[in-house]
DNA sequence: GACGGGATCCGG
DNA sequence: CGGATCCCGTCG
């Protein structure tokens, strides 16, 4: 089922955890890609490695855009990354997408690629649904291209939290949350 | 106008 | 552990 705007009207570490087991849709040339969520991070403006922290900036306003939206950047200049806003407009707050894993890889791929790997870690999990600036500040629904589904009914996995991964600052706040027996997980 | 750092990844 | 590589925020 779509996960919609209401979902992610509340604040970043509570909605991180929640997204662990969703999965993300891409669609692309008619063709339906899906990867099931299995590592999430929070941020916020409380958070001084939020990129909302200091103030609104051209490069970072679709964090400060309405809940349920995405926020994606280009990072060191080579990766992107891809964030779901969350909690409430006009607040910057977001969810990073750390991992994910699909069954079918798209068909850009080298079908000799090992599948459980290609989505792990936020830059190579947007490449392989070629996720871009394109997208940010796009409402996450299917006519563009991009949405979110909620668990299956019958999820049971166990979730770990920890420390994020990558930060300078803030670096004991325990947002970080993971499927424990994934594959694509970061670090442990 | 220049400078430099970044929520990454890969190879050695 | 260093390099790739681009954008843009910050400072002068």
């Amino acid at each position: 089922m779509l996960l919609e705007q209401s979902f992610f009207e509340r604040p970043a570490d509570a909605v991180a955890p929640d997204l662990l087991g969703c999965t993300i849709v891409r669609r692309i040339d008619g063709e339906e890609y899906r990867g099931v969520i299995v590592e999430t991070e929070a941020y916020d403006a409380t958070d001084p490695a939020c990129h909302g922290y200091r103030r609104k900036t051209q490069r970072n306003q679709s964090i400060f855009g309405e809940p349920g939206t995405a926020y994606v950047y280009l990072i060191y200049g080579t990766y992107h990354c891809f964030n779901i806003v969350t909690d409430r407009q006009d607040f910057c707050s977001a969810v990073l997408i750390r991992a994910i894993e699909c069954e079918k890889l798209p068909i850009w791929r080298n079908p000799t690629e090992k599948a459980h790997r290609a989505g792990a870690g936020p830059g190579k999990l947007c490449q392989l649904f070629k996720i871009d600036r394109q997208l940010d500040g796009i409402t996450l629904a299917p006519n563009f291209g991009l949405w979110l589904e909620s668990r299956s009914a019958n999820f049971a996995e166990e979730i770990y939290q920890t420390t994020r991964i990558g930060i300078t600052q803030g670096v004991d706040l325990p947002w970080r949350w993971y499927l424990r027996d994934r594959k694509s997980v970061s670090r442990k």
